[in-house]
DNA sequence: GTCTATATTCCGATAGAC
DNA sequence: GTCTATCGGAATATAGAC
């Protein structure tokens, strides 16, 4: 049952990924070494090389991992009324993003560092999210319960108004998940309302 | 009239810093070199240093100077009914940061790559300007013409969607900067209504 | 699979000539 | 005020021993 000899793990390769994670959602991906990774993990720099091709290659596994995830998890079920569904994926999408306020970061700050073409399929999995608000919005103005002239417009406003909330909710704070979920909806659902 | 032999232009100063706000919001402040801003400019690395004492220093002066440039620009005109000085401060707040994308970007997104001293600063100056919507919202939750349990987070909420608008609006785009001002307004009026 | 050692490039910042 | 040249260090990534 032994291991290649010096193989100290067979979690090394998450272990990376968490790090790196940690450390470029704390300082920025430009602003981590290599180096700074290995010692978080307690390996040199050079056995990073076993799991990961390049730098560039460990930010793009984070951001696509993260936004996989978002999309598998989104609730979507066109059957419940617009606003149901819109209520839902209010607390779904700060309920979410709590949990994960490193990957939050991540993908939506390091875009910048992204080669082209990983970029373009980042931003592609980040337009099918945007997507499912849409629909949502425009599904309930056809049904005159919204009013939202310009649907597109208003999914954005929203997802910035929710993806806020991680920059300074703390869960130790004055107010819980569940409250800030409750006021949240609330303005969200009065300012699509017709 | 002539100036010391070698002086190419009095404004060196700030072209530095126009080159240095464009490449930080573009690649981010640690991705960039001092070379790379010197080449913008037109000069060696080393005659940045007559200019600036080190990297640090140029991100904080871009920082500090558009954070004071809004505090001063921002409306505050407490005589106003609180619905008319909430419209005012959201138009502000969209036409302003549409103005200045790189410069919004920067002072958004920078904050970790700031020293403890300088962060302390930069958000000192930012709560300053949260703190007049704030107080805008809570006037009139206490006039009972808005509805906001809790103004804190219905300011955070607020000026994260209105400040969302500059990672996508382009004028060139489908819909002026009126109508985006007017669509904006329409939602954040109806989401604090009582 | 991890180590040590290193190739190569680039970094921020400084010194001194002009 | 800008230049050239350079210091000291750190970056990513690779090679080869074990």
């Amino acid at each position: 049952m032994a291991r290649t000899t010096g193989s100290h793990s067979d979690i090394t390769g998450p272990r990376i990924r968490d790090a790196a994670l940690r450390l470029f959602a704390r300082h920025g991906y430009a602003a981590v070494s290599m180096r700074q990774i290995a010692g978080e993990v307690g390996v040199q720099a050079g056995a990073l090389y076993n799991y990961i091709p390049d730098k560039q290659s460990l930010l793009v596994e984070l951001m696509r991992d993260h936004m996989v995830e978002l999309l598998e998890a989104v609730p979507v079920d066109r059957s419940d009324p617009p606003l149901a569904q819109l209520e839902a994926f209010v607390r779904f999408h700060i309920g979410f993003h709590h949990a994960r306020p490193d990957a939050v970061f991540i993908a939506y700050m390091e875009l910048r560092n992204l080669e082209p073409g990983n970029f373009a399929e980042i931003e592609e999995l980040r337009g099918r999210y945007e997507a499912v608000l849409e629909r949502i919005l425009r599904d309930g103005a056809g049904a005159g319960v919204f009013d939202v002239p310009d649907p597109k417009i208003a999914t954005l406003a929203v997802i910035a108004m929710l993806t806020g909330v991680t920059t300074w909710f703390r869960a130790e704070g004055r107010l819980s998940l569940g409250d800030v979920q409750d006021q949240y909806w609330d303005m969200v659902r009065k300012s699509v309302m017709a």
